[in-house]
DNA sequence: GTTAAATCGGTAATTTTATATTGATAAAAC
DNA sequence: GTTTTATCAATATAAAATTACCGATTTAAC
């Protein structure tokens, strides 16, 4: 936010960038480095210097020409900026194989992301833990949100549920949601959504693999595998 | 591919609209629709009809006036665009908690994809079963890539092996790359790399909501729930 | 010191993407 | 049969994102 009350938007594209940023820079910082330059970044992730200089600066971060910019400066103003120097506290919903995982990231936690607890309906899961986390029964989860005052919801349940889920995590009080599940949820326009679709993912990958093929054919599998 | 053998670039942006009305599509077949409208797809889709239009062209579809189009043709064509009326075969290393997740989504079969195995370094591992994929030795990677003319691989191994990983892959003949680790690989321009960088989305969305806070704080937790 | 080179900052141009407008078409209503 | 209406198609406009350019600045080389 500047100062007149306004927040800038930020481009998605720009958003998806700026870790990547960080990411490089964290490993010059490991190896010793104190300084870096808008074009060693691009250098490095194939991007133009204008962009990356463009990205740096819509997340405030200001260089001096012939230097570049203090490398320690960057990365803090990129984690502040992106929201992972707090970290803010998520439930997990639907405790399957996709939440399983999830629960098994632990870098989320440098990225400000701290999944304190599952839900399932799944009797056989809840009272478990998987993790470390505490699988909780799916009836409680609005009023535990609502009381612990989660502000981000992870929905990892099949397609069906999905919905019913995101209503009571909106019930809930959340104000953010991940969301794995195929299906476009319904939410109110204050609610943050953001949906980690693998089949769209997928559709992407093998339309390109599709074009790909027609300029140059693969040859045929010569030694069929039985599974 | 057109007539004069160019290859039509489609934007990410189309590419990932694609799949929601295919399976929008698939639902309103479903319930026993013949036909449907841009408008129809927009108005549920929350789009631009006029976008929902150039999409479907981008695709090769053409509908008629005061018609629109015709649900059964639509996503037959979608599925010829996508790639998806035949399956091609694909190989995912690494079958940690995120790999086996991806081996337990069935309906990846019916997006063109089939997981033909998994590869692991971990000798616990290899030799099992998950979800009914076979657990093979990484050495063996490149070599059965190359016999079987797998053309995706998918990585979902740690940061640090990702590069490996990949550059076996390449070895292999592998075409496309999906890759679920945060690192950018380096391959030839020839393979297609796409990064389902999780982070990196985490990031689009801890930034959105630290925004949305901004403009609407958040009370603080009552609760503090222990873990 | 003076000069040369590298890099940021701001602005402009380009390209791409999204949206609006208008006309043609065909079905349905009357 | 005529009119009305909904829709696709094509074109035009607007918005956004990317890339290119140029001037200012400061270090390093000589």
């Amino acid at each position: 936010m500047n100062q007149t009350g306004t927040v800038k938007v930020v481009s998605e594209a720009t958003l998806r960038r700026l870790p990547l940023y960080h990411r490089l820079l964290k490993d010059f910082a490991a190896a010793g480095r104190m300084r870096v330059s808008g074009p060693d970044i691009a250098g490095v992730l194939e991007l133009d210097p204008t962009q990356v200089r463009k990205d740096l600066e819509t997340a405030g971060i200001a260089g001096r020409p012939r230097i570049g910019y203090v490398l320690a400066d960057v990365i803090v103003a990129l984690e502040e900026f992106l929201g992972w120097r707090k970290v803010t506290e998520a439930f997990l919903v639907g405790a399957g194989s996709m939440g399983a995982a999830l629960l098994g990231y632990r870098k989320f936690e440098e990225c400000g992301l701290r999944i304190v607890a599952a839900f399932d309906t799944d009797p056989s899961k809840v009272g478990r833990r998987i993790h470390g986390k505490h699988v909780l029964p799916l009836e409680k989860l609005s009023n535990l949100a609502e009381r612990m005052h989660i502000l981000i919801g992870i929905i990892t349940v099949p397609a069906a549920e999905a919905q019913d889920v995101a209503d009571q995590l909106v019930a809930g009080g959340v104000r953010a949601i991940w969301n794995f599940a195929p299906v476009r949820l319904r939410t109110p326009a204050s609610v943050i959504v953001h949906n980690e679709d693998l089949y769209c993912s997928l559709a992407a990958l093998s339309q390109k693999l599709a074009g790909a093929l027609k300029r140059d054919p693969a040859p045929l599998p010569a030694y069929p595998f039985s599974n």
